[in-house]
DNA sequence: ATGAAAGCGCTAACAA
DNA sequence: TTGTTAGCGCTTTCAT
């Protein structure tokens, strides 16, 4: 910028006045600009981005933190974020906890660090069971930078989230399983302590009940450990097979879960839509198997209400409390 | 950092060297320490990315460009890449270019105006026959920031490159697919002109010419529209199946083309390990249905390899030219 | 319509 | 051992 000013014998300010735009505000004489504008474009200037974060308060970066993003589900989110953050001249900061509280409160440091406009985040959730804090999750309420939560949210905390409408999407897919003739439906699910989760068990019971069916314990299976989900899982179709009142649909509440179900049952000799049917939440139809019911969550839709929101919350200085917002699933019969 | 020193009635500077950690070598009182660190402590102090970065040249980020996240490849390439940033206490920005050549080039524009200190990407490639320029990619060459390319690599650029062995990888599961019997095999890959691609379609000839077998055009399903790629497919498989010599293998260059094969084939009445086998590349073991061939790609190892490059080649200052690492695939057998 | 000058928060050479 | 000073590249207020 310096050289552009001296090369053209003016001052700096000048420059910078009319290399944001500003020219018009100022009446600086169209000739002046032009100037400035071919000689930039011919000193090849690119304005540097720490100047200016340094001076004003904005950075033009949105973080996203997610326990990681080879999921189906966050990378369809990542889509939508993406698609308004763009549109709307931020760049995306993406990071991944891995499922580790650690490297998310690390993570959140860094972002801080780091001075981003806003945070997208699909926080961690403990399994069932373990000792978990979320100190560093309420802190951001605090914080200095907005902050949109997806898929979860934190009962009480004064942060919005944008959310699937967990219990509906697991009340209809059980009760189309029953329509469709099954007897005993079991629930296949990660044990893990977050509303999303509690939320589709609900949406399961409800369902038995009202058709007056009971809910056997021995039928809701419950995965612990990260770690041993496969194992686990193994153990608990094995039981499940050997029970007296043997199922013949599974209610499984993740993606990746119904395809390790899957590839299990057919270990042991039980065909998918021959001898049992699905209904899972997630759906990818092109690549499904035929026979199962999927739960299609708006995932697309979330990341770009969510980003939406954070946005908004931005640009308006609004603060939108702990507003959520709930899209609708929907349900792919096979 | 003014309110610490003033605070405390001494110097910024001071302040600065001892918070850098460079206080034992301007030998400062360690009281002076003490009490700067306290009041630093006390005050909550955070230093200012920005300031920071506008009086250095580094930044401590990373750049990573990939086409997508949501590709089990991609994921476990950013973990390995993750594992060795973080470690080397880089902090990875990770944007995707949704295979658009226009915003891959957007992308790196803003990985440059953020002055990253190092970029690992993933470039795209155009799809056989495509009018395409890689000038963009080219230009990185001469830029000031040091890159180091994943999975493929443009033939005379300077720019070094983490690969697989891809032609030995196909080579070995075309083999094995004849040596258990198959007779005729099926080639099923994306028709996209990039080095990976090209030497996996040279490794399934070689084994087919070593083992005496002819090539036959009629076997080789090159899907050449990435929309129409399900639609394409289809009708692709519905030929192989009228042809007179029906397949029985078929190697496929990517894990997702081979789960839609699948599903296709099954559609068309033939199912997997009874009426053919599939080699393919990619593997995630614990879903995988039984039966298939996989070829592992070391994801993860690409991805750290890659990352140590680049921190290496930032800190040394040494420019490692086109150097190349090929890292191993290894067969799966079912 | 244009310029001077102060300052964003921090670093680093030099002086004391 | 500590302080002075001059920037890093840009924005912005206030003069002219």
């Amino acid at each position: 910028m310096r050289e552009i000013a001296d090369q053209l014998g003016i001052s700096r300010t000048t420059v910078s006045l009319i290399l944001k735009g500003n020219a018009a505000q100022y009446r600086i004489s169209p000739q002046t600009q032009k100037r400035v504008l071919d000689k930039a474009k011919e000193l090849n200037f690119r304005p540097n981005f720490f100047a200016k974060a340094l001076n004003k308060a904005k950075t033009g970066v949105i973080g996203v933190l997610f326990p990681n993003v080879f999921e189906t589900f966050m990378s369809k989110v990542v889509k939508g974020i993406e698609d308004v953050l763009y549109a709307n001249d931020y760049t995306m900061m993406l990071c991944t906890s891995r499922f580790n509280r650690e490297q998310e409160i690390k993570n959140i440091g860094q972002l801080n660090y780091r001075s981003v406009d806003g945070m997208l985040m699909v926080f961690n959730a403990p399994f069932h069971g373990e000792k978990y804090s979320y100190k560093h999750i309420e802190r951001l309420s605090q914080g200095p930078c907005p902050v949109v939560f997806i898929d979860r949210y934190l009962p009480g905390l004064p942060i919005p989230s944008v959310v699937q409408d967990d219990e509906a999407g697991a009340y209809n897919a059980t009760r189309s399983l029953i329509d469709s003739g099954c007897t005993n439906i079991a629930y296949v699910s990660l044990h893990i302590d977050i509303s999303s989760i509690h939320d589709r068990f609900a949406g399961y019971k409800r369902a038995l009940a009202e058709a007056g069916r009971e809910i056997s314990r021995n039928h809701v299976v419950t995965l612990n450990k990260r770690e041993r989900v496969a194992h686990d899982l193994e153990s608990a179709v094995r039981s499940l097979l050997a029970s007296e009142k043997r199922p013949d649909g599974f209610l499984v509440t993740t993606n990746g879960l119904s395809f390790r179900l899957i590839r299990i049952l057919e270990l042991q000799g039980r065909t998918l839509n021959r001898d049992y049917k699905i209904a899972k939440f997630g759906a990818d139809p092109p690549d499904n198997p035929s026979g199962m019911y999927c739960i299609e969550q708006p995932h697309t839709e979330m990341g770009m209400r969510a980003a939406r929101l954070l946005c908004d919350s931005i640009e308006n200085r609004t603060s939108p409390g702990a507003q959520q917002i709930i899209v609708k699933t929907a349900l792919h019969k096979p």
